[in-house]
This record gives C-alpha cells, sequence and structure tokens, in this order.
DNA sequence: TGCGTGATCGGAAACGCTTCCAGAGGTTGC
DNA sequence: GCAACCTCTGGAAGCGTTTCCGATCACGCA
C-alpha cells in the first residue's frame, strides 16, 4: 500500500480510506489512489486489514451436506451473490452432531468470518449464543430456523398442497414415506411436511393408520426399501407421498420392479421438484431452491452494509403435476389382484 | 499470546513457538505453554500469524460447477481431508471463460491461500504460470490436467468399457451422445471419452457415421433431445452411449415416450454411476469420485508438508452392468416397426 | 478583517503474531 | 580443563492495514 500511497503523491492513511470508501476523502483523491492501486494491480491484504480492525470480507458457510442437490443448489446461489460482492466463502461440512459441536466451539474463537450462513438446519440454542456472542451476522436458509433472518419454504404447506392433490384426485388411502437425517438418527429432516400430511388426512375424515407411515434414512436407496414395506401391507395404500423426491425415486423402482404401474397402480408425490423429477416424470412440488440461496446472499450483504435484511421469509412453492399421480382405480385396492399386469420384460 | 505466555512464565517468543510446534522447546516448557493455552482457550489469530510470515491454513478450491452431483461430490471428498487437517477451505465458481479470467487475475494478487485445487477443469496454460509464479501448490482432481500432481479417472479407458460392452452384446449401429460445457460453448466436456468411441468402432471395423453422434450441452433435458435426434434418423441406432449419466437419463425419457423398450428396444449405457443409476436400472461405468476427492486433499497435504505427493494419477472405473442394457434384437433395427409392442400408458 | 467550522489529509500508534539475533547454560571432544 | 557446540529462551523488529488525533486550509459570517 505504501507503493500506492507514494504514487498517487498521498499518505498510507489517505490511501487507506479511499480504498476502503471512507468518506471525507476528495473525490479527486479517490481517483488518483484507486487508478494507482489499478496500475500496480494492487489488493489490500485481507489479513492486514483484519488485523488492524477492518472486515475480513469473508463468509463461513456451514451445510449438513455437499453432495446433495439440494444443498449443493443452495450453496451455488448463495455463493454467486457473496463473490459478486467480492466475500470469499468459506465452506464448512458439518456432517454430524460432533462436527456440529467442533464447528461452534472453534469457528467463534477468533473472528475468522464477518458473517456465517447456516443453509438448510436448525440451529440449537446453546450455538445461537455462542455465535452471537462475538457480533458475527447469521443468515438462514433452506431450513427451518427462526431467530435469524432466513428464507425457506413453508414446509407444512408444501406437504399439504402435496397430499391434498392426492386427496383431490380421489385417494383414500395415502401412504407417507418419510425421512430423518442419516447422520442424526431421531432427527427428523422435514417435521412440517409430516405435520402436513396428518392434518390433510384428519381433515378430509380420514384415520390414521400407522401402517401407513415409515419412517427411512433419506436417500433413493431407503426410499426403495420403504416402498416394499408399503407394498408388504395386507391393504397398501393406493398412493405414496414422499418427502423428497429422490426418495420417490427409490419408491418408483420398487414400483417398477413390483410390476405395478405408475399411476394407474400407484401414484407418486414428491416434493423439491429435483431437475431428475422432471425425467422421471414424477408429479412433485417445487421449491425455488437456487433461489432462496441467492436470497439468503443478498439479505446477509445488507446486514453487512449495517442495513436491514429484505426478502426474507417463506417462499411460495407449487405443485407441479406429472404423469406420476392419477385417480386410483375404481376397485379400490383390492381389486389388484384380480387383475394381472402384462409382463413387461 | 501475551497472556498464555505470562500464565506459563515465559516470554512471548517461546509461546509461538510452543504453540506452532517448532523444535528447540524444552518439551517440559511446550507442555506448560499448552496447558495455558487450554485454560485460556486461547487459539492463534490466523491473520495475526499469517501476517507475520506463517501459513493461512487455507486453501482454495476452484470448481466449474457446484451443484452436479459430480463436482459436488468431489468436493464433499476433498472438504472432509482438508477440514481433518484443519485446513479452510475458500469456495470459487468459476461458470464461465470470464470467471475464470477474473479468478486467475485476482486470487493470486495476494496470498490469500497456501494452495488451491482446481476440480474438474482443465488449466489453462497463462494460468498455469500466474499460478506457479506466486508459489502457491496446486492439485487438479477430476479432471484432464497434466503438469500438476492429479487424480481422474482415464476417460478413454472409461468410453471404452462402456462402449466394448455394447459391442460385445453384439450391437454394430452404436449411437453416442457427446456433451459440450453449457457454459463455453466449444469446449467438449470430455474429449478422451468421444475418442473411445471412435477408436473401438473403428477397432470393430464398423464405419464412422456422423448421423450416429449427436453433441449437446450437459444436461438431462439436452440428452432428451439428442436421444430424439437419434431416434429421427432414418435407421436409428439399436444402442446408444451417453457420456454422463444424466445425459443418459434424459434419453431413456425420451425412449419411454416414444414406447420403447429398455434395452429390447435400445440399449443405454452411461459413465459416472450417479446415485440416480442404480435407481433407473442403468448400466454404466462407476469412478469413485467421493475418493478421488480425497486422494487429492491428501497429495495436498503431503505437498504442504514439504513432501512429495502420493497416490495420484489415474483410478480405475468398472462397468456396472444393469438392465439398460442387452443384446439388440434379432431383426435389427429393420424388425422394429413391425412388431408393434403393447401399450404401457 | 478575524475567527469558527468543516472538509481533507498526514503521523503514528496499535493489531497479534513469527522469527532473527543473541545470550545463558550444559555437553562433548581432545 | 578448555574450547566449540548444542539446546533453550528472551528481546525486539517487523508484517500491512486501520484509525485516532491533530494539523492545514479554504470558506463563510459577523
Amino acid at each position: 500500500m505504501a507503493d500506492v500511497a507514494r504514487r498517487a503523491g498521498v499518505s498510507m492513511a489517505t490511501a487507506s480510506r479511499a480504498l476502503s470508501n471512507h468518506p471525507h476523502v476528495a473525490e479527486e483523491t479517490r481517483a488518483r489512489v484507486l487508478a494507482a492501486a489499478e496500475q500496480l494491480s494492487y489488493v489490500v491484504s485481507p489479513e492486514a486489514s483484519r488485523l488492524a480492525g477492518g472486515a475480513t470480507d469473508r463468509v463461513a458457510v456451514v451445510v449438513p451436506h455437499i453432495s446433495r442437490w439440494f444443498f449443493a443448489t443452495l450453496l451455488e446461489g448463495l455463493e454467486a451473490v457473496l463473490r459478486d460482492a467480492d466475500l470469499d466463502v468459506l465452506l464448512y461440512h458439518v456432517g454430524d452432531a460432533a462436527d456440529r459441536r467442533d464447528f461452534f466451539q472453534r469457528l467463534p474463537a477468533r473472528r475468522k468470518v464477518d458473517a456465517v450462513v447456516v443453509l438448510g438446519m436448525p440451529v440449537m440454542h446453546g450455538e445461537r449464543e455462542r455465535l452471537e456472542s462475538m457480533g458475527v451476522h447469521i443468515v438462514a436458509a433452506g431450513g427451518q430456523v427462526e431467530h435469524y433472518p432466513y428464507v425457506s419454504i413453508d414446509d407444512a404447506a408444501a406437504g399439504r398442497q402435496a397430499v391434498d392433490h392426492l386427496l383431490f384426485l380421489g385417494h383414500r388411502r395415502i401412504g407417507m414415506i418419510a425421512t430423518v437425517e442419516p447422520t442424526e438418527p431421531g432427527w427428523p429432516a422435514n417435521p412440517g411436511r409430516a405435520r402436513a400430511y396428518r392434518e390433510a388426512l384428519a381433515e378430509a375424515g380420514l384415520p390414521a393408520e400407522p401402517g401407513l407411515v415409515v419412517t427411512v434414512p433419506w436417500g433413493g436407496v431407503p426410499g426403495a426399501d420403504a416402498m416394499s414395506q408399503l407394498l408388504s401391507l395386507r391393504e397398501p395404500p393406493t398412493a405414496v407421498y414422499a418427502h423428497s423426491d429422490e426418495v420417490a425415486f427409490g419408491a418408483m423402482r420398487t414400483l417398477r420392479r413390483a410390476g405395478l404401474r405408475i399411476p394407474e397402480d400407484m401414484s407418486v408425490v414428491g416434493i423439491d421438484d429435483h431437475p431428475m423429477a422432471e425425467l422421471a416424470d414424477l408429479t412433485t412440488v417445487a421449491q425455488p431452491v437456487r433461489d432462496q440461496g441467492v436470497a439468503a446472499g443478498r439479505m446477509l450483504l445488507a446486514l453487512l452494509a449495517g442495513g436491514e435484511p429484505e426478502g426474507g421469509g417463506t417462499v411460495a412453492t407449487r405443485l407441479v403435476v406429472r404423469g406420476s399421480t392419477g385417480p386410483p382405480r375404481p376397485g379400490s385396492s383390492r381389486a389388484r389382484s384380480s387383475s394381472p399386469r402384462p409382463g413387461r420384460r
């Protein structure tokens, strides 16, 4: 920076002010400094800057999964706006509870970042305090978080769109494949989506049959297993509501292998609108994933600029009807065994 | 740190040495310092450390795509070993050529990181120099890069496994769906996979029919379009080789919609072994994606430790035969129109 | 014309570490 | 027994910014 200052004919103090957009710097001087910096292709050292009290221009992004489409897409949107604002993204993958503890234990120890974005997972109480106590900004996206500026879908509403669709089609025996986090057993991945199912059924005057609900770890193969389980019922459902598209894909494989037709013998609906859903012809509830990442990024930028975050809250989902759902067959489920479907391979 | 030093009854110099594992510190002294640090729950400030000449303990990871399964999975593996080694991961998404230029232009300006890992993309000559000139280590994974420690599959070999499988099954008219980067038109995503096709056909004494090769941007929908194009030929192929599973999924949708049976009417083979391939019953050439990320991470660690990277180079792929491939129908392609398949929905 | 005022700018003190340079003891080799 | 050498430790000089505290200067007003 000394070089830049010299070249611009000013002191380091002024150069610093010009570079970091401080007021009280003559416009002409600022221009001169900027030009000098440009010529020397100089950029401030984040280390020195931070050490001296400036910002780190770095934000931490915490995700429970990297390779899953949903999280990766959220991240993609977020990274785009952050990088546009010249912020560096530090990626932290917290897989299980131990990782979580580790993360919240260590990151705050020293100010490595100006803010942290939590993607697709809840923030526990103690962790919240830890974060807050060190004055970094926090934003959440894609998960069920309150207390913070956040953006996500309304899981319960999305679930209702899916289940109501099945009800509207005339289904009365509807199965649900719920998921839990593979790494954190017992942690329901989406309580809201399960609640929607119960409420929709209750409102329709249908009984809650425990056998129609099966809970598995998130994933395609578990989804396939879940479907097998539903097919093993004395009276299987005529439609299934899966908490996520990937799980629905698994369910569809089981149906295909069992020689059942979709949707004639079984309707399937998922949530997310995974890119593959279009290819698999899966009816699903679409949510704008990338946009949520983008919105979270923008909120963070506002916060960092000292303003109030806007555009947060809940974003709308919409049902996308494809070929995997249809009315139940007239004879209901009992009729199935009487009409062997044509062998297909 | 002053506090720690005082509490341990040593000077700051010694405290620093103890904390950063320098030699020439009495074991007993080191223990005392560590204990003091522990009690005060002190950790060194990365900023100050770096400023004074230490390492940043940060590595940049450059990826051309974040949300695609392949890249996200690579990243997941890499992040795991890096974080295990207490290194922070700075994520940079370079979408198109402009982003690339931007990245290589700016990152090197100041030493923000100790090393950079390039995932799934080539490094141009000029960029290479830029990187090297600033002395950061470089490692590549999942892409066609030489000059550097790298780990990836042998695309040509993988392609051969796929095409040879089709040839072995008796196919003589084999189509190929090749892909180019959506963001960089002209940039063939996988030259090796295309070469494999040409070589395999040539060795089998089959003519190279331009019409059997269609090139589309990477993606499921483009894959579907490509299949449509192949089906519009006067004499369509009896099997298709897609450069990647996602593209194959798209092709499968087109076949399903056209009422064609897989594999009776058309065999399909992909590359990657995407998790969805198992669910879609797609024959494919599997590559260990996460492992490549892990291997790259380990190599980087070795480099950072001043050693020589090991475990790099090419990793093996293997054909995974599922239900999407089979022998061509006896009558070859001409017989198709004569035997209408049963309507399926 | 004298002086308060606000806009600019410079000097210099942190910020929290690492490491060079020495110095104090204790060992080893002849 | 003495010099040469290690091992361990402390003092202090940076590392590259930001920012506090004044200093300077032009301007407007009484």
